[in-house]
DNA sequence: GCCCAGGAGTGTG
DNA sequence: CACACTCATGGG
């Protein structure tokens, strides 16, 4: 099955490229390809029209990626609000093709566990790991993301030959604290109370919380603070301090729409770095 | 080998 | 509140 959508303003390198979300591989025909729900999703683009194919045939995918890239986001409202700041408007402007894109609650709170001080290329392959042992055959060398009920399974001596490092054990535990549908609850909160409850999960902090809020719950006032951040708020706001005294900053600054403010930051902190780019670009 | 990574947890001043 | 230290490991 193969049909086109139309979303604009979007571009496919930036958004599935760059540590928002781990499993989409640029393929050599340029297509980008990897695992949604429990499809094998390849997706082209030529302007704003998205080509889609699938396998297997599903009767939901368009519906799979308009959610997942948030085609319902009024991205140019949201870059023109964020664009009052003179700082963020030269930001934005390289890139403007850029998304927040929407993942699975449960696979958006694992990947940002594993996400914890190791970088892009390890993540990846620490996911990877994760979904061909404990996930889904879709096709051949593609398995699903592995369920909550799966992953509970999975003993600590088993995970922590993953390579995991210190990761092994608060995915483990993360899974047993965790009823089936403790994260459709969390669904309903508010960010501040969403926040609050994922921090008390292990290997949960400031960070992570903020990541699973912006990408797996899709509060757009979320704004994760990682070293990149960090950096960019020294850089060009002259801010330095606590998470919290940051992350208030932010929410001041840039109000509903933080959250894409901190992808542009991110994006634009990364691409400065020697050497630093984005896995489309490497390799 | 060295440095760093989309940090968190715990303890101390 | 602020630091300081440890955690386990691989990619560049």
């Amino acid at each position: 099955m193969r049909f086109d959508i139309n979303i604009s303003p979007l571009d496919l390198d930036l958004t599935l490229g760059c540590g928002q979300t781990f499993r989409w591989r640029k393929a050599p025909d340029g297509f980008w390809e990897g695992p949604l729900g429990n499809q094998f999703i390849r997706l082209g683009q030529k302007g704003s029209i998205v080509h889609i194919e699938a396998s297997p045939e599903g009767r939901e995918v368009e519906g799979l990626v308009r959610t997942h890239l948030r085609a319902d986001d009024d991205v140019r409202g949201i870059q023109k609000a964020l664009a009052e700041d003179p700082v963020m408007a030269a930001g934005i402007s390289e890139l403007k093709g850029l998304r927040i894109v929407k993942i699975d609650e449960w696979e958006c709170l694992i990947s940002f566990i594993l996400a914890t001080y190791a970088n892009i290329p390890r993540i990846t392959k620490m996911i990877e790991t994760l979904s061909t042992r404990y996930g889904e055959r879709i096709i051949a060398g593609v398995n699903s993301f592995p369920s909550q009920d799966r992953l509970r399974r999975a003993p600590l001596s088993e995970l922590a030959k993953c390579g995991f490092g210190y990761r092994a054990k608060f995915i483990h535990e993360a899974c047993k604290v965790l009823d089936d549908d403790a994260l459709s609850e969390f669904q309903k909160m508010s960010y501040e109370d969403l926040r609050d409850e994922l921090k008390q999960l292990p290997g949960v902090g400031d960070k992570v919380a903020d990541c699973v809020s912006l990408f797996g719950f899709g509060r757009l006032d979320a704004f994760p603070i990682d070293v990149w951040i960090e950096r960019a708020l020294g850089r060009l706001y002259h801010r330095k301090g606590s998470y919290n005294s940051l992350r208030e900053f932010a929410q001041e600054r840039f109000g509903p729409y933080a959250g894409y403010a901190q992808e542009y930051l991110y994006y634009n902190e990364r691409l400065r770095a020697p050497g630093g780019t984005c896995m489309f670009s490497e390799k």
